[in-house]
DNA sequence: TCGTTTCCTGACCATATGGTCAGCTCGAAG
DNA sequence: CTTCGAGCTGACCATATGGTCAGGAAACGA
């Protein structure tokens, strides 16, 4: 953990602190969601005890909104890759490839997501109706341009969206079937690889973007 | 419930009750996650006390157990409808349409195959490592035939499956966030429709079969 | 060095939950 | 009509869980 054996100073103890308790939660809140995830199993993976973690948190459902957030700016993050693209295969190309990475590198968050919206998004609804709206309806005008300058087909760019995010989220959402599905071992480098270049592929033929 | 007054035959009463039952899990279970639901909510919910559920299911493990198998088998049932087709056009297409329908018909059902499957498959993971994988094998090698025989592109099977995979069941388990950028209404008809359409020229002419 | 603030924790509590059980009701069968 | 067993249920219990709290340890600022 820390390098050194000097004391740690106030400031970073707080910041290590509440990171290893974010991480913990994270990969509880995947693996159990809200309801089955216990905050002592959360402060157990994070290593302090249950009392301490209700100090810097102060409520399980506390801990849980600012797991759901996080993600959720990774998330906003990411799709800035789209922006400022001469076109789709650049833009949407480019967007895959960022969400795919995320799949790979976050999947417990993806997870946290996708529990949350299923649930009817008790955490997260304004988001939704607010920053997730403009979002969509910015990249939905986005690509109506692009159709409008014959950069690609007429397609209708909500459910364009949709199938983005869903394919894209599959392999960390599902990545437990993918898994047993590919002989119960983790996706390789090679396979990784592979597997943004169907999806690109296939999406980006499916919009005759190629 | 029961349109006479007729006082009901024992066959009857447990078939009823079973029923009831299972389709308040299924709800209780979509809606809360298996941690999140409880017995008696789920009992509520089903119109009957909770030591009456007890008494028709051993425990909520048993009753969940249940749920998923149910769901299972819809969606292997459905999967049929990609066999016996001359091609991906008429194969692909009638998988999406059904795959389509189901989620829209049993969205709760989808929405706790995804949350067991997220949660590691603890409950059906043979189920994975058996049906599931020899059923991937086969339409894996039946989209392979499709390829050889030039009705579509050289696309790697198993990404295209994840894809259909994903894109359909997107419309079940994130039904609630397209609902609300859809300005807080379900999909009309005509959505519907027109998502399915969109889904289906998208995939089709990704692999370019159209 | 010393008072102050932040950090930390074992012990504790109220509540919720899964599951049991003794005993009741009522349809089935003869 | 009577017997039998399936269907049903209120009351109950052991346990687990989220959260509190009083008080100690440690870092900080002067």
């Amino acid at each position: 953990m820390n390098q050194t054996a000097r004391p740690l100073r106030r400031n970073e103890i707080r910041q290590q602190n509440e990171t290893a308790i974010l991480r913990a939660a994270e990969k509880v809140f995947a693996e159990a969601g809200f309801g089955g995830a216990t905050v002592q199993l959360i402060a157990d993976v994070a290593g302090l005890p249950k009392a301490n973690l209700l100090y810097y948190f102060t409520s399980k459902e506390d801990l849980y909104r600012r797991v759901v957030q996080n993600i959720f700016e990774i998330w906003l993050h990411a799709a800035e890759s789209m922006d400022n693209a001469p076109g789709p295969v650049e833009g949407i190309g480019a967007y895959i490839d960022a969400k795919m990475e995320i799949s790979r590198r976050h999947p417990d968050g993806s997870k946290v997501w996708a529990s949350e919206v299923m649930h009817g998004a008790p955490v997260i609804q304004d988001y939704l109706e607010t920053t997730l709206r403009e979002w969509t309806r910015g990249r939905a005008a986005l690509i109506q341009r692009w159709i409008d300058e014959g950069k690609m087909a007429p397609v209708n760019p909500d459910h364009l969206l949709y199938m983005l995010w869903a394919t894209t989220q599959h392999y960390a959402d599902f990545g437990h079937q993918i898994e047993t599905l590919n002989g119960g071992k983790p996706l390789s480098d090679v396979q990784w690889r592979a597997a943004k270049e169907s999806v690109k592929t296939m999406i980006l033929r499916g919009i005759s973007a190629l």
